[in-house]
Formats: C-alpha cells, sequence, structure tokens
DNA sequence: TTACCAAAAGACCTTTTTGTCTTTTAATAA
DNA sequence: TTATTAAAAGACAAAAAGGTCTTTTGGTAA
C-alpha cells in the first residue's frame, strides 16, 4: 500500500495526535518508540513534515510535535502527496504512460473504481479521525507479537 | 500499485499470450519493444518467470516465450507472489506487523474491504483473460504520447 | 557437423529507499 | 546569561529496486 517512510508519517501523526489531544507534545524519541519505527528516521519525517507545513515543532526545553489548531484537519491524500508525490493512486494499474478511460489498458474496468475507493478512503481520513478511533475505541497503533 | 518488475511481467505476458494466439513465439526483443520497457530488464523478468513455471521458453532459431497450453491460466495473484512475494496485499494498510481484525489500527475497517476487491480482481483476472480482452475490444498496451 | 540463433546465467552498475549519526540552532528554565 | 533540552540540518551508509551487458548454453536448420 504505502512506503515506509509514509507509513511511518501516518502512525507518528496519530499518535502525536493522540498525545496532543491529553495536552502533551511528543518528541522523537517518544513517538518513534511508541510507533515501533527507527528513531533517526522518524526524526527526518517528522521534520520533512514540519518543513512542508503539515505539522508544527518547537524547540528545547518542553519542545516537541504537534499540529496547528488553526489549521484544518490534514487529509491522508495530503499527506501520501507530501511523502509519495501525487501519482501515487492517478496511475494506470499495469503502468501505461496515463490512465486513459478513452484508451483503457485491459485491467483498467476492474481497476479504475478499485482505485476511487482508495481515493475516496483517502480524501475522507483524516489524521484526526484516525486519531479519534484509536482514542474511543480499542484500536491500536502496533501490535507487537504477544 | 505495482512495481515496474510486476508491470514489465504483467504487459510482457499479455503480449505473449495475445502473439502465441496468433501462432507465434516472441522473443525479448519483440517482447520488450511492443511493451515499452527496457530490453535486457525485459529479458531477465521473462527468464525468471521461466524459470519459477509460469511462462515457457525455447532456444534457438524460431525460439521464443510461449505459454504450455496444458497449464491452467496464470491468475494474477501468481504472477504477483512471484514478482513481490506474498505480502503484497495481505498486510495492514499502516504497516502494523500483520492485519489482526479482532485487533485493528485505524485504517482497517475501511481499508480492509478495498483490500480484499484487489484480491478479487487479482484472483478472477488471468494473463489469459486480460489477453483475450486486448484481443476482442479495441484495447492497448501502449499509449505512446500523441 | 557446422553455422547460427536466441534464451540462460550471472557479473556489474545506477538510482531510490531506508536508515544512521554528528553538528548546529533555537527555545526554555534556573 | 548560562546550562540544558530538543528539533534542524545535513553528511554518510546500507539495502533494495531498477537496469545493463557479456559470456555461456542449448536448440535449429542448412
Ligand atoms: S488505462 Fe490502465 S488503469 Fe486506466
Ligand atoms: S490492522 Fe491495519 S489494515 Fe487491518
Amino acid at each position: 500500500m504505502f512506503n515506509k517512510e509514509t507509513e511511518y508519517a501516518l502512525r507518528g501523526l496519530v499518535y502525536i495526535k493522540l498525545q496532543n489531544l491529553k495536552g502533551r507534545r511528543p518528541g522523537t524519541a517518544e513517538v518513534s518508540k511508541e510507533i515501533e519505527a527507527p528513531p533517526f528516521f522518524t526524526a527526518k519525517i517528522l521534520q520533512r513534515l514540519v518543513r512542508s507545513g503539515l505539522l508544527e515543532s518547537l524547540k528545547g526545553k518542553g519542545g516537541g510535535f504537534f499540529f496547528d489548531p488553526e489549521k484544518p484537519e490534514l487529509q491522508l491524500v495530503k499527506l501520501v502527496s507530501a511523502t509519495e508525490g501525487d501519482r501515487s493512486f492517478t496511475g494506470c494499474g499495469i503502468g501505461l504512460k496515463y490512465c486513459d478511460k478513452a484508451n483503457p489498458c485491459p485491467l483498467h474496468e476492474k481497476y479504475a473504481p478499485i482505485r476511487e475507493s482508495i481515493n475516496n478512503l483517502l480524501s475522507e481520513e483524516t489524521v484526526q479521525s484516525l486519531a479519534q478511533k484509536v482514542h474511543k475505541k480499542e484500536i491500536s497503533l502496533t501490535n507487537a507479537l504477544k
């Protein structure tokens, strides 16, 4: 589905939002540990998200990562665009230069609707909506062996 | 959706089957040209498919690639397993170690049905069924610019 | 049986992805 | 204003994906 960077970003952002709800601002060490992702890589990914304006951060004592309450919820499609680029879920299923329903590949008829449902999912869900699910239900961000 | 190897394999196999229907056995040069894939890489990929028993080949004059008429149709899921490994469309959407509906991630509820429809597609469709579509309709394996 | 043809095998290379680590910068608190 | 804290920046490296090329092997046909 997603590449590693997107997976870590997704889990990390949901964890950060979840902590924000509790009035906390987690740092890289805490985030990486809680989402079971490589520490330095997690730090780099969070940095990139801040630079691209999807996340806020504060240095120094009491610093960490948080979401700007002023900004609208972060749609997953925005996140994926930032980490994997726009072309992720727009291309042809068998790799033609572009997907053209007027000149479709043999997979188009069945694949195009699936691709659309993925795009719907990515538009509907946000980091905040996912955090809400974790917050309310018994739903998790990790599932370590045993 | 798929990685490059799978894309080239898919396009290549459909092209080969299409030619088989016309009584021909195309070689690597022809296949790579027709599906617009890198020649040497295409050759390597077809070799792997032969080694894994999904495709047949003949060396020497008049040689080339072809499907064994005795064998059942090649489900796309078989092909994808061979090129990308089994875990391609079984894993968790946000990268948890495994997808467990008893302990779901926040994306599970909406993602699992999509993943299943992808798996249905990959089970239903075969290289032969795709070749049939290209054969019957005005459907293509390439769509060069202009 | 020789010449030729085309796939098989495998070495090699490039790019991208994934990951690590050190140094610098900025914020806070004492 | 100094010590401490934590992110920012960026160099570096390992691994995987993507791609190229040469040599060998096994067929075919003349
Ligand atoms: S043309 Fe291939 S998916 Fe639309
Ligand atoms: S647990 Fe994540 S998709 Fe099922």
